[in-house]
DNA sequence: AATATCATGTAACATGTTACATGATTGG
DNA sequence: CCAATCATGTAACATGTTACATGATATT
C-alpha cells in the first residue's frame, strides 16, 4: 500500500460504518480513531474527491441542497477490503521524549524527572479517556458487530498507557540514583566543580 | 521547537557523545537510537551543513584529506541544551495495525488473528534486540555517565514490547469468541450498498 | 442582528523519503 | 584489479499541516 492510500483506507472505513459529510468525517476520525489515527483537514477533502472520481464513494444531496453526505459504494467496499489486506506500513519512530532522555545528561536529572512525570500524567489521562470510550462502546451498542474489534483497539491503548505508567514510576525511582551527577560543564565554561542545586542523593547500594 | 529542529537535536546530541562523519552519524542513529528515533539520509547532510553554517559544529579533516569528522562546538552544546529543553513535539498517531483491526469486520477474524500474531512476533524480536542492547550498554561501559539515561530508553522499549505481547495474547483469546461471525457480504452484493446504511446483521445463532 | 458552528475547499508551506550521482578507500 | 563499503551530496518526489477564503445554517 502506498502511503497515500492510508488516508483512503481510513475514509472508506469510516464511511463503511456510516455515511457522513466530510466535516463529520473529520470529527469522527478525531473522536473515535483518535487514539491511534489522525487525518488532517487538508487530506480528507482531496481524498474524498479522488474516491468519488473512482466511484468508490458517492455523494448524496442529503435532504435539500448543500451538505453532501458521502456513502460507500459496493466497489468502495471491495477496495476497502483490498486496502485493509495490504501489509501494514512500517512507521518510522520519532519519540521526542526518549530522544530527550537519551541525551538526559545534558538536561540534568531534574528536567528529566519533569519530562517523565508529564508523560506519566498524559498516560493517566489517556487511560481515563479510554475507560470512557470503553464504557460508551459497551453500553451504547449501536454497532454490536464492530464493537468486539473496537474493543481490541481500546485495549491496545490501555495496555500501552499502563506500560507507560509503570515505566515512568520505575524510571523516576532509577533517576534518583543518578541524581548527584551534574550535567557536563556548559559549552563556553571550563569544568567547574559541580554546583547543582540538588541536595546529595542516596547512593545506590 | 519547530519540527525541523528535531533533526538538529538528534545530530547535535549524537555529536555531543562523540565526533563522527555524516555517514557514521546515520549508522549510529540507526543502530543506537533506532528503537525510538529515525533520520533519513536526505535530512542528515542538510542538517550538518546548516549546523556548520551556524558554527554549532565544526568540520575537522580527520587525518589527511577526505573524510571530515564533525565535532560539536561550545555554542553547539549550548544550542543542544536549548533544543532539549523545548517542549516535546506531539506526534500524530498513525497505527496501521489498529486501523486494520478497527475495521476488522471487513477483514474477518482469521486475517485479524494473523495481524496480531505478526505484531506479537515483532514485539518479541524487539525484546530480544533490547536485551542485547541492554547487555552491551551495561558491560561495554564506555560512557558510564550516559548509560543510566540510555537504560531509561531501553526500559521504555521493553515495557512497550511486553505490553504489546500481553495485549496480543489477550486479543487472540478474545477473537476466538467472535470467530463464528462471517465478514459482511462481498462488495458486489446489494446489502452493503448505501441504500441500506447499516447492512443487515448476521447475528450468531 | 450577531455569533457560533457546520461545511467545503485551496494554496502555501513544511517535512520527509528515495533514488541517483559521484568518487575514495579498503580488503580479498 | 574488483567488489564492497565508506562518504558526501542533490533532486525529485511524496506526504502532511496550516492558514486562509467562502458561505450556509442554526442558535441566542
Amino acid at each position: 500500500m502506498s502511503r497515500a492510500d492510508q488516508t483512503q483506507t481510513a475514509v472508506l472505513g469510516a464511511l463503511s460504518v456510516l455515511p457522513m459529510t466530510g466535516y463529520a468525517l473529520r470529527e469522527e476520525i478525531r473522536a473515535v480513531l483518535g487514539h491511534f489515527w489522525s487525518e488532517s483537514f487538508g487530506q480528507i477533502y482531496p481524498a474524498l474527491a479522488e474516491l468519488e472520481r473512482q466511484q468508490l464513494i458517492e455523494r448524496r444531496g442529503a435532504d435539500g441542497s448543500r451538505s453532501s453526505v458521502f456513502a460507500i459504494t459496493p466497489a468502495g467496499t471491495a477496495r476497502l477490503r483490498e486496502l485493509l489486506s495490504a501489509p501494514v506500513q512500517p512507521v518510522r519512530p520519532r519519540n521526542g521524549l526518549l530522544l530527550r532522555l537519551f541525551f538526559g545528561r545534558q538536561l540534568g536529572p531534574e528536567a528529566c524527572r519533569t519530562l517523565i512525570k508529564d508523560a506519566r500524567a498524559q498516560a493517566e489521562a489517556q487511560l481515563a479517556d479510554l475507560a470512557a470510550a470503553r464504557a460508551e462502546s459497551q453500553e451504547g451498542g449501536e454497532h454490536p458487530q464492530d464493537s468486539g474489534y473496537w474493543m481490541l483497539t481500546i485495549s491496545a491503548g490501555e495496555h500501552a498507557a499502563r506500560a507507560a505508567i509503570a515505566w515512568a514510576d520505575e524510571s523516576l525511582a532509577a533517576l534518583s540514583t543518578v541524581e548527584q551527577q551534574a550535567p557536563p560543564s556548559a559549552g563556553s565554561l571550563p569544568e567547574s566543580h559541580p554546583d547543582t542545586p540538588h541536595p546529595p542523593a542516596k547512593e545506590h547500594p
